[in-house]
DNA sequence: CTGAAAGCGCTTACAG
DNA sequence: CTGAAAGCGCTTACAG
């Protein structure tokens, strides 16, 4: 590693260390000499503080810590590629960790931030969490919490959610307005506070366009859509009930692809037998077949806004008064065919 | 934070701080009975030893540093995914940065990285990389570095790779096979790593097939795809020829991506008029339209091998003597329509 | 404006 | 088998 220490620096140019220390880091009573000569120095040598040293010294990580459901989903990777541009920005280390859904994993993967000491933790809850006892106590603590996207009820604090309801409702809207009757809704786990927006936001259309809520027709992926075989259940029970929907509307990336595999295979044609119309992120729905209409979630805004307001409570000197909540606006994009127009 | 400290645990214990960190990590001369009186009492109260203290003492972080191009590119997320599960199970933290094929943003971030001391560095370089010197010293002070997707001929070092030749030799054949003869191939960087291999592999199918070689439909997007437009350039120069090809095999995914949208909005029709196929680790291929035959890249494999490789690395008391290169089979996914089948 | 000293929470060579 | 002490590289209250 790197081997200058503030010693060296202090004994190459003749003074003590602290004097180092205190010109290193500006707004101190160093004179403007010395600082500019402790400067230059340091930047020829490329000295680098020892980072453990700080932490040790500060309490202070200059890290933030995150907890996603899967890096790999296409929404999540875009969400942490946000965050790290923040983080880049304001010269933060983010440490990512993952729950798999998991509460298990997603309790250990917390502590083991937290005894990393970050500075603050930004959190997207798996669908049964257990973890939000822990998110308290850090957060009285004062280590800064931000929750996005999956939020929980049980712990107020700051959070970064997208539109759900709203989104969801212009999405069933759309269907509504495009002559589609019984629209079925495919979402993830009950529990999950996205998902109860979301099913909001579709009543709330169905109500307005005086269709009758039928229970039946919204199937629950537990796990998310991680398993393929949960969204084949949901759909095979769809086309088993006595008048079958004539659209699907989705509430995740991983369950649109999957309802739309799972159609593929079984030679029902989109949309000419069922419309489908989802949320989703992933990468190229205007090369699925058809076109995909779709709520977008910004994501990568997302996770630059989560990551922005945690740093500024990290980095704010009075106890922050009151919770922040953002709300980001979806887009609904229609794309040619993937439902049938009036 | 968490404030218990060793020194809690000895004075309510009665011991001295000393032998209550040697009795809990083990291996000391510590009568049993003591090592379990600290254990149990530890465990009860949750005691987290503070990381920074550690790792100034140690000069150890267990936490390795990753750089790849792109966290939301889907075949670095699902390396990453890969990475993190065993960074999980081995209990390091991943730190995660990105170079966004900014050789400056390389730089800094690997400065960033080794600042952090972490303990070892797992490495996909950008295009234009300049951070070989950097990545050279690292290795020499003690630092394992293991390269892995894009390596670097200027330095000598471990890697983890995929069969980048064997795969698009595989796909190409699987072209000249079905009867195309004026393929075109559409990569990355010509100074990538993987670009050569592909390259190479390609030319070694069509040298078997006795196809000549013509290097005007070899087209380059400096950018990976990032960039639509320089898909579109090479896709217009290409089919600007005067015997425009037949079939374009595609390098990536951002470039198979691309290309498929591209010649959807000139509406030239896939495969009838030009067939694709290319690598491509994203989502649901098999949506897409028409369903893409692929070469598909072992991503979460890649992850997990190199992890593996680096942690070993770190763990191992003696110096490693002889560099190890693993190479990851490719997987040819032929799926229906999307060349014509002779 | 600058320096000497204490201390952050650990680990480990040195005694006993 | 256990303890007292030094030291990892910083920062900062205390003197001057």
């Amino acid at each position: 590693m790197s081997a200058t220490k503030l010693k060296d620096i202090a004994s190459a140019l003749g003074l003590s260390y602290s004097t180092v220390s205190r010109a290193l880091k500006d707004n101190y009573r160093i004179s403007e000499e010395t600082r500019n000569r402790v400067k230059a120095y340091a930047d020829k040598i490329k000295y680098k503080p020892n980072l453990a040293a700080q932490s040790l010294r500060n309490n202070r990580t200059r890290s933030i810590g995150v907890l996603v459901s899967n890096i790999s989903n296409s929404f999540f990777s875009e969400v942490l590629d946000g965050i790290e541009s923040i983080g880049y920005e304001k010269n933060y280390q983010v440490m990512i960790t993952q729950s798999l859904e998991s509460p298990e994993n997603e309790l250990k993967q917390m502590e083991n931030l937290i005894s990393r000491s970050v500075d603050g933790l930004l959190v997207s809850l798996c669908s049964t969490s257990n973890s939000v006892e822990l998110l308290k106590e850090t957060h009285l603590s004062g280590t800064p919490v931000v929750f996005f996207d999956r939020i929980s009820a049980l712990f107020e604090t700051h959070k970064v959610v997208a539109d759900n309801c709203g989104g969801s409702y212009n999405l069933t809207k759309h269907l509504l307005e495009n002559g589609y009757k019984k629209i079925a809704h495919i979402t993830s786990s009950p529990e999950l506070s996205i998902a109860i927006e979301r099913l909001e936001g579709y009543k709330k259309a169905l109500a307005e366009y005086n269709v009758p809520f039928d229970e039946e027709l919204v199937k629950h992926c537990l796990h998310g859509g991680m398993l393929i075989e949960e969204t084949e259940k949901a759909v095979d029970e769809l086309l088993k009930l006595e008048k079958s929907p004539d659209a699907i509307m989705t509430a995740s990336d991983r369950i649109t692809i999957n309802t739309i595999t799972i159609l593929h295979n079984k030679n029902i044609a989109i949309p000419e037998k069922i419309a489908v119309a989802g949320f989703s992120n992933f990468s190229a729905p205007q090369i699925i077949a058809p076109p995909l209409t779709t709520i977008r979630q910004p994501a990568f805004e997302m996770g630059k806004m989560a990551a922005e307001l945690l740093i500024r409570l990290i980095e704010s000197k009075k106890p922050v008064d009151a919770f922040e909540k953002i709300i980001l606006e979806t887009e609904l994009v229609v794309r040619k065919s993937t439902i049938r127009k009036r």
